[in-house]
DNA sequence: TGCGTTATGTTCGCCAGCGCACAGAAGTAG
DNA sequence: CTACTTCTGTGCGCTGGCGAACATAACGCA
Protein backbone atom coordinates (compact mmCIF):
# COMPACT_ATOMS: atom_id res chain seq x y z
CA UNK A 1 0.00 0.00 0.00
CA UNK A 2 2.63 2.39 0.91
CA UNK A 3 4.74 1.23 -1.82
CA UNK A 4 1.72 1.80 -4.24
CA UNK A 5 1.50 5.32 -3.05
CA UNK A 6 5.51 5.79 -3.46
CA UNK A 7 5.50 4.01 -6.74
CA UNK A 8 2.57 6.34 -8.12
CA UNK A 9 4.59 9.31 -6.98
CA UNK A 10 7.75 8.51 -8.54
CA UNK A 11 5.80 8.06 -11.76
CA UNK A 12 4.02 11.74 -12.05
CA UNK A 13 7.46 13.19 -11.16
CA UNK A 14 10.28 11.95 -13.85
CA UNK A 15 13.70 13.88 -14.08
CA UNK A 16 13.16 15.88 -16.45
CA UNK A 17 17.12 15.69 -18.39
CA UNK A 18 16.08 11.55 -18.67
CA UNK A 19 12.73 12.56 -19.65
CA UNK A 20 14.50 14.39 -22.83
CA UNK A 21 16.11 11.45 -23.78
CA UNK A 22 14.24 9.05 -27.23
CA UNK A 23 12.52 6.28 -25.27
CA UNK A 24 15.97 4.13 -26.38
CA UNK A 25 18.41 5.57 -24.46
CA UNK A 26 16.51 6.79 -21.68
CA UNK A 27 15.49 2.47 -21.09
CA UNK A 28 18.81 1.74 -21.80
CA UNK A 29 20.26 4.35 -18.97
CA UNK A 30 17.50 3.54 -16.10
CA UNK A 31 18.10 -0.53 -16.43
CA UNK A 32 21.27 0.87 -15.27
CA UNK A 33 20.03 2.67 -12.09
CA UNK A 34 18.72 1.61 -9.02
CA UNK A 35 16.06 4.31 -7.32
CA UNK A 36 17.17 5.33 -4.07
CA UNK A 37 15.71 7.48 -1.28
CA UNK A 38 17.51 10.44 0.29
CA UNK A 39 16.59 11.66 3.26
CA UNK A 40 16.97 15.22 4.97
CA UNK A 41 20.33 15.85 6.09
CA UNK A 42 21.65 12.64 4.05
CA UNK A 43 25.68 14.30 2.97
CA UNK A 44 25.96 12.78 -0.45
CA UNK A 45 29.63 14.14 -0.93
CA UNK A 46 32.15 15.84 0.85
CA UNK A 47 35.27 18.12 -1.02
CA UNK A 48 37.92 16.25 -1.66
CA UNK A 49 36.35 13.19 -1.65
CA UNK A 50 36.14 10.62 -4.43
CA UNK A 51 32.53 10.52 -6.29
CA UNK A 52 31.12 6.82 -6.46
CA UNK A 53 27.89 7.65 -8.09
CA UNK A 54 25.70 10.26 -10.33
CA UNK A 55 22.75 11.19 -8.73
CA UNK A 56 19.32 12.18 -10.69
CA UNK A 57 16.86 13.27 -8.58
CA UNK A 58 13.09 13.11 -9.14
CA UNK A 59 11.57 14.65 -6.46
CA UNK A 60 14.38 15.09 -4.20
CA UNK A 61 16.21 18.48 -3.22
CA UNK A 62 19.82 18.59 -3.03
CA UNK A 63 22.31 21.53 -2.07
CA UNK A 64 25.48 21.92 -2.93
CA UNK A 65 27.41 23.78 -0.51
CA UNK A 66 30.89 25.91 -0.91
CA UNK A 67 32.60 25.30 2.29
CA UNK A 68 34.93 27.67 3.79
CA UNK A 69 37.37 29.01 6.78
CA UNK A 70 36.34 25.74 8.02
CA UNK A 71 32.50 26.42 7.73
CA UNK A 72 29.87 25.30 5.98
CA UNK A 73 29.63 28.30 3.69
CA UNK A 74 27.13 29.37 1.04
CA UNK A 75 24.64 26.60 -0.80
CA UNK A 76 26.21 27.87 -4.27
CA UNK A 77 23.53 25.80 -6.19
CA UNK A 78 20.17 23.43 -5.93
CA UNK A 79 19.82 20.68 -8.02
CA UNK A 80 15.99 19.01 -8.42
CA UNK A 81 14.11 16.84 -11.12
CA UNK A 82 15.89 19.31 -13.55
CA UNK A 83 18.81 18.44 -13.32
CA UNK A 84 21.64 16.09 -11.99
CA UNK A 85 24.48 15.85 -9.00
CA UNK A 86 27.76 14.67 -10.34
CA UNK A 87 28.91 16.84 -12.94
CA UNK A 88 32.25 16.57 -12.50
CA UNK A 89 32.03 12.83 -13.91
CA UNK A 90 30.78 14.16 -16.96
CA UNK A 91 33.84 16.06 -16.93
CA UNK A 92 36.09 13.71 -16.61
CA UNK A 93 37.09 14.46 -13.06
CA UNK A 94 36.34 12.19 -10.65
CA UNK A 95 36.98 14.45 -7.15
CA UNK A 96 34.44 16.61 -5.49
CA UNK A 97 34.76 20.11 -4.77
CA UNK A 98 31.27 20.96 -3.17
CA UNK A 99 29.36 19.51 -0.17
CA UNK A 100 26.18 18.17 -1.26
CA UNK A 101 23.62 17.58 1.11
CA UNK A 102 19.70 16.43 0.80
CA UNK A 103 17.56 19.60 1.59
CA UNK A 104 14.43 18.06 0.60
CA UNK A 105 13.64 14.18 0.95
CA UNK A 106 12.29 11.71 -1.44
CA UNK A 107 13.97 9.32 -4.55
CA UNK A 108 16.70 9.81 -6.83
CA UNK A 109 17.76 7.40 -9.77
CA UNK A 110 21.54 6.47 -8.93
CA UNK A 111 24.09 5.01 -11.03
CA UNK A 112 27.98 4.63 -10.00
CA UNK A 113 30.46 6.20 -11.94
CA UNK A 114 31.76 3.47 -14.29
CA UNK A 115 28.39 2.85 -15.91
CA UNK A 116 27.47 6.30 -16.05
CA UNK A 117 30.83 6.51 -18.27
CA UNK A 118 29.49 3.47 -19.94
CA UNK A 119 26.33 5.22 -20.59
CA UNK A 120 27.90 8.57 -21.90
CA UNK A 121 29.73 6.41 -25.30
CA UNK A 122 26.09 4.54 -25.99
CA UNK A 123 24.18 7.97 -26.07
CA UNK A 124 25.17 11.26 -27.71
CA UNK A 125 21.91 12.72 -26.80
CA UNK A 126 22.63 12.08 -23.27
CA UNK A 127 25.97 13.42 -23.55
CA UNK A 128 24.80 16.63 -25.49
CA UNK A 129 22.06 17.27 -22.83
CA UNK A 130 23.67 17.20 -19.73
CA UNK A 131 26.49 19.25 -21.23
CA UNK A 132 23.79 21.51 -21.82
CA UNK A 133 22.49 21.41 -18.08
CA UNK A 134 26.63 21.77 -17.31
CA UNK A 135 26.61 25.35 -18.99
CA UNK A 136 22.78 26.21 -16.99
CA UNK A 137 24.65 25.22 -13.83
CA UNK A 138 27.45 27.76 -14.19
CA UNK A 139 25.36 30.33 -15.01
CA UNK A 140 23.39 29.53 -11.83
CA UNK A 141 26.87 29.67 -9.97
CA UNK A 142 27.46 32.91 -11.45
CA UNK A 143 24.49 34.35 -11.14
CA UNK A 144 24.33 33.17 -7.21
CA UNK A 145 28.14 34.93 -7.06
CA UNK A 146 25.76 38.37 -7.73
CA UNK A 147 23.28 37.72 -6.17
CA UNK A 148 24.80 36.95 -2.50
CA UNK A 149 26.64 40.43 -3.03
CA UNK A 150 24.00 43.05 -4.16
CA UNK A 151 20.43 41.67 -2.96
CA UNK A 152 19.48 41.74 0.86
CA UNK A 153 18.29 38.71 2.69
CA UNK A 154 14.67 38.92 2.12
CA UNK A 155 14.71 39.19 -1.46
CA UNK A 156 17.28 36.31 -1.21
CA UNK A 157 15.36 34.05 1.06
CA UNK A 158 12.39 34.25 -1.32
CA UNK A 159 14.20 33.40 -3.92
CA UNK A 160 15.41 30.27 -1.79
CA UNK A 161 11.43 29.55 -1.01
CA UNK A 162 10.53 29.91 -4.67
CA UNK A 163 13.45 27.79 -6.27
CA UNK A 164 13.03 25.05 -3.30
CA UNK A 165 8.99 24.88 -4.60
CA UNK A 166 9.82 24.47 -8.48
CA UNK A 167 11.83 21.63 -7.43
CA UNK A 168 10.18 19.48 -4.68
CA UNK A 169 7.09 20.43 -6.89
CA UNK A 170 5.41 21.32 -3.62
CA UNK A 171 4.09 25.07 -1.27
CA UNK A 172 4.74 23.17 2.07
CA UNK A 173 8.23 22.28 3.28
CA UNK A 174 9.80 21.59 6.54
CA UNK A 175 12.79 24.14 7.25
CA UNK A 176 14.03 25.37 10.68
CA UNK A 177 15.10 29.23 10.61
CA UNK A 178 18.78 27.97 11.86
CA UNK A 179 18.85 25.78 8.36
CA UNK A 180 18.02 28.57 6.39
CA UNK A 181 20.50 31.15 7.85
CA UNK A 182 23.95 27.93 6.96
CA UNK A 183 21.92 27.88 3.28
CA UNK A 184 22.02 31.60 2.42
CA UNK A 185 25.03 32.05 4.80
CA UNK A 186 23.47 34.74 6.87
CA UNK A 187 22.45 34.30 10.88
CA UNK A 188 19.69 32.92 11.98
CA UNK A 189 18.57 35.85 13.73
CA UNK A 190 18.40 37.57 9.76
CA UNK A 191 16.14 35.22 8.80
CA UNK A 192 14.05 35.40 11.57
CA UNK A 193 13.51 39.28 10.74
CA UNK A 194 13.30 38.29 6.83
CA UNK A 195 10.79 35.47 7.42
CA UNK A 196 8.68 37.40 9.63
CA UNK A 197 8.59 40.34 7.33
CA UNK A 198 7.65 37.82 4.52
CA UNK A 199 4.85 36.55 6.85
CA UNK A 200 3.46 39.68 7.72
CA UNK A 201 2.93 40.26 3.60
CA UNK A 202 1.14 37.07 3.81
CA UNK A 203 3.04 35.64 1.07
CA UNK A 204 4.14 32.79 3.07
CA UNK A 205 3.58 31.05 6.84
CA UNK A 206 5.09 29.38 8.92
CA UNK A 207 5.60 27.77 12.84
CA UNK A 208 8.38 26.01 14.19
CA UNK A 209 10.00 24.65 10.83
CA UNK A 210 6.97 24.41 8.64
CA UNK A 211 6.72 26.77 5.70
CA UNK A 212 4.32 27.18 3.43
CA UNK A 213 3.74 29.35 0.22
CA UNK A 214 0.67 31.48 -0.03
CA UNK A 215 1.24 33.79 -3.06
CA UNK A 216 3.53 32.95 -5.73
CA UNK A 217 3.19 36.21 -7.53
CA UNK A 218 3.42 38.07 -4.59
CA UNK A 219 6.59 36.14 -3.36
CA UNK A 220 7.97 36.60 -7.17
CA UNK A 221 7.92 40.39 -6.22
CA UNK A 222 9.71 40.06 -3.69
CA UNK A 223 12.19 38.20 -4.49
CA UNK A 224 15.07 39.43 -6.32
CA UNK A 225 15.20 39.70 -10.57
CA UNK A 226 17.55 36.52 -9.98
CA UNK A 227 14.71 34.17 -9.52
CA UNK A 228 13.41 34.68 -12.82
CA UNK A 229 16.20 34.94 -14.50
CA UNK A 230 17.58 31.62 -13.74
CA UNK A 231 14.50 30.45 -14.45
CA UNK A 232 14.19 31.83 -18.05
CA UNK A 233 17.98 30.41 -18.52
CA UNK A 234 16.79 26.68 -17.45
CA UNK A 235 13.63 27.22 -19.70
CA UNK A 236 15.84 28.52 -22.79
CA UNK A 237 18.39 26.07 -22.77
CA UNK A 238 17.00 23.50 -21.08
CA UNK A 239 13.59 23.94 -22.76
CA UNK A 240 11.84 22.90 -19.70
CA UNK B 1 61.27 44.80 -35.27
CA UNK B 2 58.55 45.41 -32.64
CA UNK B 3 57.20 42.58 -34.29
CA UNK B 4 59.98 40.66 -33.45
CA UNK B 5 59.68 41.17 -29.95
CA UNK B 6 56.01 40.86 -29.73
CA UNK B 7 57.08 37.14 -32.01
CA UNK B 8 59.57 36.36 -29.06
CA UNK B 9 56.88 36.96 -26.18
CA UNK B 10 54.65 34.95 -27.77
CA UNK B 11 56.41 32.10 -28.00
CA UNK B 12 57.51 32.33 -24.34
CA UNK B 13 54.23 32.57 -22.93
CA UNK B 14 52.14 29.69 -24.81
CA UNK B 15 48.25 29.28 -24.39
CA UNK B 16 48.72 26.45 -21.13
CA UNK B 17 45.26 24.54 -22.77
CA UNK B 18 47.17 23.73 -26.06
CA UNK B 19 50.51 22.94 -24.48
CA UNK B 20 49.61 20.15 -22.67
CA UNK B 21 48.02 18.44 -25.85
CA UNK B 22 50.21 16.10 -28.05
CA UNK B 23 52.33 17.90 -30.78
CA UNK B 24 50.24 16.20 -33.33
CA UNK B 25 46.44 17.61 -32.24
CA UNK B 26 48.37 21.07 -31.33
CA UNK B 27 49.64 21.77 -34.57
CA UNK B 28 45.88 20.45 -36.10
CA UNK B 29 44.87 23.17 -33.57
CA UNK B 30 46.88 25.73 -34.04
CA UNK B 31 46.49 25.77 -37.88
CA UNK B 32 43.01 26.83 -37.27
CA UNK B 33 43.53 29.34 -35.24
CA UNK B 34 44.22 32.89 -35.92
CA UNK B 35 46.44 34.83 -33.71
CA UNK B 36 44.90 37.90 -32.30
CA UNK B 37 46.18 41.21 -30.32
CA UNK B 38 43.40 42.62 -27.74
CA UNK B 39 43.58 45.62 -25.70
CA UNK B 40 42.53 46.79 -22.75
CA UNK B 41 38.79 47.27 -22.97
CA UNK B 42 37.88 45.39 -25.62
CA UNK B 43 34.51 43.61 -25.27
CA UNK B 44 34.22 40.17 -26.71
CA UNK B 45 30.82 39.02 -25.98
CA UNK B 46 27.84 40.37 -24.57
CA UNK B 47 25.23 38.28 -22.55
CA UNK B 48 22.67 36.90 -24.45
CA UNK B 49 25.20 37.14 -27.79
CA UNK B 50 25.63 34.47 -30.05
CA UNK B 51 29.79 33.27 -29.79
CA UNK B 52 31.16 33.44 -32.76
CA UNK B 53 34.83 32.06 -31.92
CA UNK B 54 36.69 30.63 -29.05
CA UNK B 55 39.72 32.52 -27.77
CA UNK B 56 42.47 31.01 -26.13
CA UNK B 57 45.24 33.40 -24.43
CA UNK B 58 48.36 33.77 -24.14
CA UNK B 59 49.45 36.89 -22.57
CA UNK B 60 46.04 38.80 -22.47
CA UNK B 61 43.62 38.84 -19.35
CA UNK B 62 39.89 38.34 -20.13
CA UNK B 63 37.25 39.02 -17.34
CA UNK B 64 33.85 37.19 -17.17
CA UNK B 65 31.13 39.73 -15.51
CA UNK B 66 27.47 38.76 -14.48
CA UNK B 67 25.68 41.68 -15.43
CA UNK B 68 22.97 42.71 -12.53
CA UNK B 69 20.22 44.91 -12.43
CA UNK B 70 20.97 46.82 -15.49
CA UNK B 71 25.05 47.41 -14.01
CA UNK B 72 27.75 45.35 -14.90
CA UNK B 73 27.76 43.61 -11.60
CA UNK B 74 30.86 41.80 -10.93
CA UNK B 75 34.06 39.37 -12.16
CA UNK B 76 32.90 35.90 -11.28
CA UNK B 77 35.97 34.54 -13.50
CA UNK B 78 39.61 35.29 -15.22
CA UNK B 79 40.94 33.85 -17.73
CA UNK B 80 44.79 33.78 -18.96
CA UNK B 81 47.09 31.72 -20.40
CA UNK B 82 45.89 28.66 -18.74
CA UNK B 83 42.58 28.64 -19.57
CA UNK B 84 39.71 29.64 -22.89
CA UNK B 85 37.11 31.85 -23.30
CA UNK B 86 33.90 30.29 -25.29
CA UNK B 87 33.09 27.38 -22.78
CA UNK B 88 29.26 27.51 -23.86
CA UNK B 89 30.45 26.23 -27.33
CA UNK B 90 32.38 23.09 -25.58
CA UNK B 91 28.74 22.59 -24.19
CA UNK B 92 27.01 22.87 -27.22
CA UNK B 93 25.19 26.14 -26.68
CA UNK B 94 26.12 29.32 -28.53
CA UNK B 95 24.85 31.68 -26.62
CA UNK B 96 27.02 33.34 -23.67
CA UNK B 97 25.40 34.74 -20.96
CA UNK B 98 27.83 36.78 -19.59
CA UNK B 99 30.19 39.84 -20.22
CA UNK B 100 33.90 38.91 -21.40
CA UNK B 101 35.62 42.16 -20.98
CA UNK B 102 39.91 42.77 -22.13
CA UNK B 103 41.83 42.89 -18.55
CA UNK B 104 45.36 42.95 -19.45
CA UNK B 105 46.39 43.88 -23.44
CA UNK B 106 47.76 41.04 -24.81
CA UNK B 107 47.50 38.30 -27.71
CA UNK B 108 45.46 35.55 -28.10
CA UNK B 109 44.43 32.48 -30.52
CA UNK B 110 41.09 32.80 -31.93
CA UNK B 111 39.27 29.93 -33.76
CA UNK B 112 35.48 30.27 -35.27
CA UNK B 113 33.17 27.92 -33.59
CA UNK B 114 32.93 25.93 -36.96
CA UNK B 115 36.12 24.99 -37.08
CA UNK B 116 36.13 24.31 -33.05
CA UNK B 117 33.76 21.59 -33.37
CA UNK B 118 35.48 20.13 -36.18
CA UNK B 119 37.99 20.25 -33.52
CA UNK B 120 36.56 18.47 -30.93
CA UNK B 121 35.65 15.77 -33.28
CA UNK B 122 39.43 15.56 -34.22
CA UNK B 123 41.19 15.24 -30.59
CA UNK B 124 39.82 13.27 -27.80
CA UNK B 125 42.67 14.82 -26.18
CA UNK B 126 41.64 18.37 -26.43
CA UNK B 127 38.48 17.65 -25.50
CA UNK B 128 39.45 15.97 -22.43
CA UNK B 129 41.63 19.12 -21.51
CA UNK B 130 39.18 21.04 -22.31
CA UNK B 131 36.33 19.22 -20.03
CA UNK B 132 38.59 19.60 -17.01
CA UNK B 133 39.23 23.12 -17.67
CA UNK B 134 35.79 23.49 -17.25
CA UNK B 135 35.12 21.42 -14.77
CA UNK B 136 38.00 23.99 -12.86
CA UNK B 137 36.45 27.36 -14.04
CA UNK B 138 32.73 26.17 -11.90
CA UNK B 139 35.05 26.07 -8.65
CA UNK B 140 36.35 29.23 -9.69
CA UNK B 141 33.00 30.41 -9.97
CA UNK B 142 31.72 29.22 -6.30
CA UNK B 143 34.82 30.17 -4.77
CA UNK B 144 34.14 33.40 -6.21
CA UNK B 145 30.11 33.60 -4.72
CA UNK B 146 31.51 32.43 -0.94
CA UNK B 147 34.38 35.31 -1.16
CA UNK B 148 32.14 37.80 -2.31
CA UNK B 149 29.87 37.22 0.71
CA UNK B 150 32.51 36.47 3.33
CA UNK B 151 35.36 38.35 2.66
CA UNK B 152 36.40 42.28 3.50
CA UNK B 153 37.59 44.07 0.01
CA UNK B 154 40.50 44.11 0.97
CA UNK B 155 41.65 40.94 1.07
CA UNK B 156 39.50 40.28 -2.63
CA UNK B 157 41.69 43.05 -3.50
CA UNK B 158 44.97 41.12 -2.57
CA UNK B 159 43.02 38.51 -4.07
CA UNK B 160 42.33 39.61 -7.38
CA UNK B 161 45.64 41.21 -7.98
CA UNK B 162 47.85 38.03 -7.40
CA UNK B 163 45.04 35.84 -9.95
CA UNK B 164 46.23 39.23 -12.43
CA UNK B 165 49.73 38.50 -11.33
CA UNK B 166 49.71 34.80 -12.35
CA UNK B 167 47.58 35.27 -15.61
CA UNK B 168 49.03 38.56 -16.91
CA UNK B 169 52.65 37.00 -16.19
CA UNK B 170 54.00 40.46 -14.82
CA UNK B 171 54.31 42.50 -11.54
CA UNK B 172 53.00 45.63 -13.12
CA UNK B 173 49.58 46.55 -14.88
CA UNK B 174 47.68 49.44 -15.12
CA UNK B 175 43.89 49.71 -13.19
CA UNK B 176 42.22 52.90 -12.20
CA UNK B 177 40.65 52.37 -8.46
CA UNK B 178 37.39 52.78 -10.73
CA UNK B 179 37.85 49.64 -12.80
CA UNK B 180 39.10 47.80 -9.49
CA UNK B 181 35.85 48.58 -8.20
CA UNK B 182 33.92 47.10 -10.61
CA UNK B 183 35.58 44.22 -11.17
CA UNK B 184 34.97 43.88 -7.61
CA UNK B 185 31.60 45.01 -7.51
CA UNK B 186 33.24 47.92 -4.56
CA UNK B 187 32.66 51.28 -4.55
CA UNK B 188 35.56 53.21 -5.78
CA UNK B 189 36.26 54.47 -2.31
CA UNK B 190 36.81 51.21 -0.69
CA UNK B 191 39.65 50.61 -3.23
CA UNK B 192 40.92 53.73 -2.08
CA UNK B 193 41.18 52.79 1.16
CA UNK B 194 41.84 48.94 0.61
CA UNK B 195 44.63 49.60 -1.56
CA UNK B 196 46.02 52.32 0.67
CA UNK B 197 46.35 49.97 3.51
CA UNK B 198 48.10 47.29 1.37
CA UNK B 199 50.57 50.27 0.04
CA UNK B 200 50.74 51.32 3.69
CA UNK B 201 51.78 47.65 4.42
CA UNK B 202 54.71 47.79 1.43
CA UNK B 203 53.38 45.19 -0.49
CA UNK B 204 52.02 46.89 -3.43
CA UNK B 205 52.42 50.89 -4.88
CA UNK B 206 50.60 52.34 -7.20
CA UNK B 207 50.11 55.98 -8.43
CA UNK B 208 47.78 56.81 -11.51
CA UNK B 209 46.73 53.90 -12.39
CA UNK B 210 50.44 51.92 -12.06
CA UNK B 211 50.10 49.04 -10.09
CA UNK B 212 53.27 47.33 -8.67
CA UNK B 213 53.17 44.44 -6.94
CA UNK B 214 56.35 44.32 -4.34
CA UNK B 215 56.34 41.53 -2.19
CA UNK B 216 54.14 38.25 -3.26
CA UNK B 217 54.38 36.26 -0.39
CA UNK B 218 53.21 39.27 1.69
CA UNK B 219 50.39 39.56 -0.61
CA UNK B 220 49.63 36.44 -0.58
CA UNK B 221 49.14 36.62 3.39
CA UNK B 222 47.02 39.40 2.99
CA UNK B 223 44.36 38.00 0.85
CA UNK B 224 41.95 35.57 1.90
CA UNK B 225 42.44 32.16 1.56
CA UNK B 226 40.66 31.67 -1.74
CA UNK B 227 43.50 32.50 -3.68
CA UNK B 228 45.49 29.49 -2.75
CA UNK B 229 42.71 27.35 -2.52
CA UNK B 230 41.99 28.47 -6.47
CA UNK B 231 45.63 27.56 -7.66
CA UNK B 232 45.53 24.49 -5.70
CA UNK B 233 42.49 23.36 -7.83
CA UNK B 234 43.79 24.30 -10.69
CA UNK B 235 46.95 22.79 -9.90
CA UNK B 236 45.27 19.80 -9.08
CA UNK B 237 42.80 19.22 -11.99
CA UNK B 238 44.89 20.70 -15.22
CA UNK B 239 48.35 19.47 -13.45
CA UNK B 240 50.19 23.09 -14.13
C1' DT C 1 1.66 16.92 34.42
C1' DG C 2 6.05 18.55 34.27
C1' DC C 3 10.65 19.00 32.36
C1' DG C 4 14.05 19.12 28.79
C1' DT C 5 14.69 20.21 24.05
C1' DT C 6 13.92 22.70 20.03
C1' DA C 7 12.39 26.76 17.59
C1' DT C 8 11.50 31.54 17.43
C1' DG C 9 11.62 36.48 18.86
C1' DT C 10 14.05 40.62 20.70
C1' DT C 11 17.68 43.64 22.04
C1' DC C 12 22.31 46.04 22.09
C1' DG C 13 26.59 47.66 20.52
C1' DC C 14 29.56 47.30 16.50
C1' DC C 15 31.44 47.64 11.84
C1' DA C 16 32.08 47.29 6.79
C1' DG C 17 30.46 49.18 3.12
C1' DC C 18 27.11 52.58 0.95
C1' DG C 19 25.86 57.13 -1.33
C1' DC C 20 27.17 61.60 -1.70
C1' DA C 21 30.01 65.46 -1.88
C1' DC C 22 34.10 67.92 -2.23
C1' DA C 23 39.14 68.83 -2.30
C1' DG C 24 43.62 68.15 -3.88
C1' DA C 25 47.01 66.26 -7.13
C1' DA C 26 48.90 64.78 -11.31
C1' DG C 27 48.92 64.54 -15.94
C1' DT C 28 47.40 66.79 -20.90
C1' DA C 29 46.32 69.91 -24.38
C1' DG C 30 45.93 74.66 -26.04
C1' DC D 1 51.24 79.00 -18.35
C1' DT D 2 46.65 77.97 -18.11
C1' DA D 3 42.58 75.41 -18.36
C1' DC D 4 40.78 70.97 -18.34
C1' DT D 5 40.43 66.22 -17.44
C1' DT D 6 41.58 62.24 -14.88
C1' DC D 7 42.74 60.05 -10.78
C1' DT D 8 43.08 59.79 -5.81
C1' DG D 9 42.08 61.05 -0.91
C1' DT D 10 38.88 62.49 2.87
C1' DG D 11 34.76 63.39 5.29
C1' DC D 12 30.02 63.11 6.40
C1' DG D 13 25.65 60.33 8.00
C1' DC D 14 23.20 55.94 7.01
C1' DT D 15 22.08 51.00 6.96
C1' DG D 16 22.26 45.97 6.68
C1' DG D 17 24.17 42.50 8.69
C1' DC D 18 27.24 40.70 12.62
C1' DG D 19 28.10 38.55 17.29
C1' DA D 20 26.39 37.66 21.59
C1' DA D 21 23.16 37.14 24.97
C1' DC D 22 18.69 36.45 26.73
C1' DA D 23 13.48 35.61 26.73
C1' DT D 24 9.59 33.23 25.33
C1' DA D 25 6.95 29.59 23.21
C1' DA D 26 5.79 25.03 21.54
C1' DC D 27 6.56 20.30 21.18
C1' DG D 28 7.55 15.65 22.99
C1' DC D 29 8.60 12.36 26.14
C1' DA D 30 8.54 10.29 30.88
Amino acid sequence: MLSNAREHRVLLVENRLLAALPWNDRQHFLSGCEQVELVLGNILCEPGEVMQYVYFPTDSVLSLMTPIDGHNGLEVAMVGSEGMFGVPLLLGVDVALLHAVVQGSGMVWRMDAARFHKELMYSAVLYQHLSRYVYVLMTQLAQTAVCTRFHVVEERLARWLLMTRDRAHSEAFHFTHEFLAHMLGVRRVGITKAAGSLQHKKLISYSRGDVVIHDVGGLEAASCPCYLTDKETYGRILHC
